[in-house]
DNA sequence: CGCTCTCTCTATCTTAAGAGGGAGCGAGGC
DNA sequence: GCCTCGCTCCCTCTTAAGATAGAGAGAGCG
């Protein structure tokens, strides 16, 4: 038999890192060697035991999911990285993916999938569930907004009007109004109220 | 020794219910004699097993934990539950705690504090995370909204017109902007979607 | 019975938002 | 060079939103 598959756990729930290392340590041909609480100690501890695989919560204090898959993959390209999120409609997602997370899972799947998973990317295999691969279809549709975009948006949504906006981003209000206009054709609203609810269901902002 | 202290867990993610799991069966004095995966189920295992002890996710599939704390405590009066959720703003968590609820925890909470928790309500003395009874005092002094001003809030931050709204609700134009203005004062925002975004932080609506 | 609260409706007025145009300019790709 | 895209700015016009103020009906309460 060759040597257990090695896993570094990063969750901001100790709940959650109990399941899964239980979960894990229970399986004979895998073994849990560290855990991460937040962002900074995640890409530590992958330096440190170089694991097979890290298993990683999108959402965690002081560096999110994005910028640790981002620095991880920088320093080690071969890294083998399985998202694990709780909300299927976040954007962040497709970010990770694409900037080359082998997997991703939803927190709410059952044990056997969770496990399937984390074997598949150790070899190297990507596994992407269902309900996410249908999602990355949609969204392939979809107009994507701008940075610019998502720098109004995100002011739009904290309720601030297109004068405010404007002073903020040291631009005119008429062009914080076409910025506004422009978001609320891709998000196919009619209100900027209704631009706010389409971007947080499909992730693009939280609130 | 007196027996051990009986634990029903629901929590939706088979991984958190492991993890819980995990943590009290490893400690001598307390067992976990079921697990539910929503809220239905909850109930029906409360029924069955009549445990010391239910730690219940405030978010769950078929019937939310307000509900189940709702009618739980219909039954069984004396029943002690202990609430976890993720978020530390929602509103539901004071709704479930006026309504009999003993205890309250945030789920990023160490295990020593879970435990803790468990044990005191499992003793019927309240558990209160700090935090929390910091949010309970600051949320005292706010004004509370009525039933309405709930729906058409909820409208609101669906993105709907004030016409919409008035539609939607029998209304005519004229009240619904009395009880978006309403909404406005009370939360202390200057526009519908700076409305709902302080509505979202304090968990009055789920998006 | 008054008092308060909620919900309903009315009216007027000001301002912000959104629709529909056009246009310049720099960066980067073909 | 040409073209596209992102960002910026400008114009007009219509409508929705919000501020202000008043008022009546019904429920619940001391």
């Amino acid at each position: 038999m060759k040597t257990k598959v090695r896993v570094v756990l990063a969750d901001d729930h100790p709940v959650v890192r109990d399941g899964l290392a239980a979960m894990v340590n229970q399986q004979a041909d895998m073994e849990v060697v560290a855990e991460a609480g937040d962002g900074d100690e995640a890409i530590a501890l992958y330096e440190q035991h170089r694991p097979d695989v890290m298993v990683l919560d999108l959402r965690m204090p002081k560096r999110d999911g994005v910028s640790v898959v981002q620095r991880v993959l920088e320093l080690h390209p071969k890294a083998c990285i399985l998202i694990m999120t709780t909300y299927d409609g976040d954007e962040d997602i497709f970010q990770c993916l694409s900037q080359g997370a082998k997997g991703y899972l939803l927190k709410d799947a059952p044990r056997q999938e969770i496990l399937s998973a984390i074997r598949a990317v150790s070899e190297d295999r990507p596994y992407t569930s269902s309900t996410v691969a249908a999602k990355a279809l949609q969204r392939m549709a979809k107009p994507s907004l701008t940075q610019r975009e998502l720098d109004v948006l995100q002011l739009v949504a904290e309720g601030r009007s297109n004068k405010d906006i404007a002073r903020r981003l040291s631009i005119t209000e008429g062009t914080a109004k076409t910025h506004v206009k422009a978001i609320l054709t891709k998000l196919d609203a009619i209100s900027r109220t209704e631009a706010v609810a389409v971007a947080h269901k499909r992730g693009l902002i939280h609130l």
